[in-house]
RNA sequence: CGCGGGGUGGAGCAGCUGGUAGCUCGUCGGGCUCAUAACCCGAAGGUCGGAGGUUCAAGUCCUCCCCCCGCAA
C-alpha cells in the first residue's frame, strides 16, 4: 500500500522504520515543525524527519492541517492509508476522509482507557498492572475511533515511563504492520469502543511532578516511575529542587507528612497513611544524579527536615 | 547575548572578610566480634577545571577560556 506517515517523536520513529522496511511504500512523512531544543535552544529536526530525509522520503512540516494546503499535498501523494503515531496534531475531517482505507492511529494504551496525550505516563502513574497499544481508525474525537487491533503487555514492577515508551514503540510498530496487513486483505474488524469505560490521560505538566506527601507512598512511587525521565518527580529540599530518579515505598509511622524520618545511609520521607517513601537515587539542581547515600555524605539533612 | 547553580584527594560537600586545605563516605592495613553494611585504631590519596593578573602571600580578589548541571523548550 501507499502510505503517508504522520509522526514526530522517537516513539513514532519505530513505526516509520518498520513501515519503510516493509513491503509497503512510504510516500511521504508529516512531522511537526523543527523546534528549539536544549540549553542552547538549537533548532532541531524531529527524529522522523531526520530518518525520512536519510531514506529519501519527502517530508512535510505544516504548521496547520486546516488551511487546505495539507490536503493538496496529500492528493498529490495519493496514499491508500495514512498512518498516524504521536504526530501532535488533530486531523481535520477532510483529511480523515481522504484516503481509501482511512487514517489509522497507533495509541499507546488499551483503549478506551487512557485516551489523550500521555497514555504511557498515566498508565504507570495510575498503578496499572498492564497496558498496551491500540490501533484504530481515527475519527473526529480524541482517540475515540473504532479499534482494529490491540496488543497487551505487563508493566514491570519498577518500570519507568521511559522504559515503557521504548517497549511500546516497538510493540506498536509491530502491531501496526499486522493491522495494515489485515486491512489490505480485508480481514480487519472494526470494534466500537465502550464509552462508559473511557478514561483520560491529560498532557503532563511539570507541576504535576511536584510530589505531595499527603499522598501515600505507593502513589508517589508510581509518580516517580511514571514521570521519569520527563518531567521527573521532584521535591524541594532546603530551597533546592531535587529530582527523584528512583524510589521505594516503605513502611512509615506516625509522622507528619513530608518530613525526613531516616537519614542514616538511607533517606526516607514520611507520607500519608503511615507509609513512607525511600529516595534511592536523586539529582539536586546543579548536580549530577547520585544515590541518596551519596547525597547524605555531603549534605546535612536532619531528621525532621520538612520537604516542600 | 534567555535565567541561574557549580567545577577542591575515588564519590558527595565545607572552606566567611586572602596567610600553603577540612568533613562524611569509600579505599588500604590492623583490632574487636560467632558474625556484620556495625564499632575501634591507623594509613594512603589533592598541580583546589585551565591560562594570565593583583599581592610579601590566592582555593579564597580581577580578567579571559574550557567543562558540567538546573530552569526554560
Amino acid at each position: 500500500m501507499r502510505i503517508v506517515f504522520m509522526g514526530t517523536p522517537d516513539y513514532s520513529l519505530k513505526t516509520l522504520e518498520y513501515l519503510v522496511k516493509s513491503k509497503h511504500e512510504v510516500v511521504g512523512v508529516f512531522a511537526n515543525p523543527d523546534k528549539p531544543v536544549g540549553r542552547k535552544q538549537i533548532l532541531t529536526a524531529p527524529p522522523t524527519k531526520v530518518f525520512a530525509i536519510e531514506n529519501n522520503i519527502p517530508v512535510f512540516q505544516p504548521k496547520t492541517l486546516r488551511d487546505g494546503e495539507a490536503l493538496k499535498i496529500l492528493k498529490e501523494l495519493d496514499p491508500d492509508v495514512i498512518v498516524v503515531v504521536a504526530y501532535g496534531k488533530i486531523l481535520p475531517k477532510e483529511i480523515l476522509e481522504f484516503p481509501k482505507y482511512g487514517c489509522i492511529n497507533g495509541h499507546a494504551s488499551i483503549l478506551p482507557r487512557h485516551r489523550g496525550a500521555s497514555p504511557i505516563q498515566w498508565a504507570i502513574v495510575s498503578g496499572d498492572k498492564k497496558t498496551g497499544v491500540t490501533i484504530m481508525y481515527m475519527d473526529e474525537g480524541m482517540d475515540t475511533g473504532d479499534i482494529i487491533g490491540i496488543s497487551e503487555t505487563d508493566i514491570g514492577e519498577n518500570e519507568t515511563a521511559e522504559e515503557l515508551f521504548e517497549r511500546l514503540s516497538d510493540i506498536s510498530a509491530k502491531t501496526m504492520l499486522k493491522v495494515l496487513g489485515n486491512i489490505e486483505n480485508k480481514t480487519a474488524k472494526r470494534i466500537k469502543q465502550n464509552e462508559s469505560e473511557a478514561t483520560y490521560a491529560p498532557i503532563i505538566k511539570k507541576e504535576m511532578a511536584h510530589l505531595d506527601f499527603n499522598e501515600d507512598a505507593e502513589t508517589l512511587f508510581c509518580k516517580v516511575k511514571g514521570f521519569y525521565s520527563w518531567p521527573c518527580a521532584y521535591i524541594v529540599l532546603g530551597g533546592k529542587r531535587v529530582k527523584i530518579i528512583s524510589s521505594k515505598p516503605v513502611t512509615g509511622g506516625n509522622f507528619e507528612n513530608g518530613t525526613v524520618i531516616e537519614n542514616d545511609g538511607r533517606l526516607v520521607i514520611s507520607a500519608a497513611n503511615k507509609t513512607a517513601l525511600e529516595l534511592i537515587s536523586v539529582q539536586p539542581e546543579g548536580s549530577k544524579p547520585m544515590t541518596a547515600k551519596t547525597l547524605l555524605n555531603g549534605h546535612k539533612i536532619e531528621i525532621g527536615t520538612k520537604v516542600e
